[in-house]
DNA sequence: ATGGTTGCTTAGCAA
């Protein structure tokens, strides 16, 4: 099974992208992220023509996350249910062959010390004791998203410079590590140990020709689902050429 | 040094 995930910024914007892509790469399940529209809104006419079913949980605007699958996709949940007033839609799961899979995007933070900055450590916080209530460690589970947090120094192209901003400020890297101390590995590292692979890149001052980026989107796995990992890859092909997402996808394979 | 780019919505915010 091929699971991807890939943070759009807009999917009415950014829509031929994402169909052009799913046609070349033929991923088994697409996590995205930003997609900033409503249910009603999403096109998921046009995926079904591709052979994908779509789960969303939109937002107008802003966020808003949704999950398209060629396979069945069972137990579809939505958002943390903590019974905190939450008006962001930021989570979605469903099931796909006996794997749980979530897609997350987690808050930015903007300013640390700010009040979305204290949203974000608090949204991730939730997520740890969602996992605690809701999962399983023992049981196959991929969390897919942007977590807007890169995990160490390799990660960044610059963390001494990033360190006093939201996305690898200590405290947001504490934050992940606490939600991956249930019982999460990440993906990526699996398979990659080199410094320099990022998954997000500014639009500004040619930060991506210049690989000025971070890591920030992650595939993170329970043990069950990190023993049939067999590959992960981000694709920054998708990155390249006329509007893209400031983000690329990442792509994971796992055996059957 | 508060720049610069994109998207949503239409001047200002969020990323």
């Amino acid at each position: 099974m091929i699971i991807a995930t890939w943070n759009v910024n807009s999917i009415r914007a950014r829509a031929q992208r994402v169909m052009a892509w799913l046609q070349l790469r033929r991923p088994d399940v697409l996590c995205m992220q930003e997609i900033k529209i409503e249910e009603v809104e999403f096109p998921s006419l046009e995926l079904k023509a591709l052979g994908y079913d779509v789960m969303v949980e939109g937002q107008r605007t802003y966020n808003g996350v949704a999950i398209a699958s060629r396979l069945p996709m069972r137990e579809v949940r939505r958002g943390l249910g903590d019974g905190e007033a939450d008006a962001q839609a930021r989570l979605l799961w469903v099931s796909v062959e006996g794997v749980r899979i979530a897609s997350v995007y987690a808050p930015n933070g903007q300013t640390v010390g700010s009040d979305k900055w204290r949203y974000k450590l608090r949204w991730l916080e939730r997520l740890r004791r969602h996992l605690e209530q809701t999962g399983d460690p023992q049981q196959p589970l991929a969390l897919c998203g942007d977590w807007n947090v890169a995990p160490e120094a390799r990660d960044v192209h610059d963390p001494v410079r990033w360190e006093k901003a939201v996305l690898f400020h200590p405290d947001a890297r504490a934050a992940l590590a606490r939600v991956c101390a249930w019982g999460l590995r990440d993906a990526y590292r699996l398979h990659h140990e080199e410094a320099g692979r990022y998954t997000w890149w500014d639009y500004r001052q040619l930060a991506f020709p210049k690989n000025l980026g971070l890591r920030i989107d992650h595939i993170l796995v329970t043990a069950p689902l990190a023993s049939r990992c067999q590959a992960v890859e981000i694709d920054r092909e998708a990155r390249k050429g006329k509007q893209p997402s400031d983000h690329a996808p990442v792509v994971a394979t796992f055996e059957p």
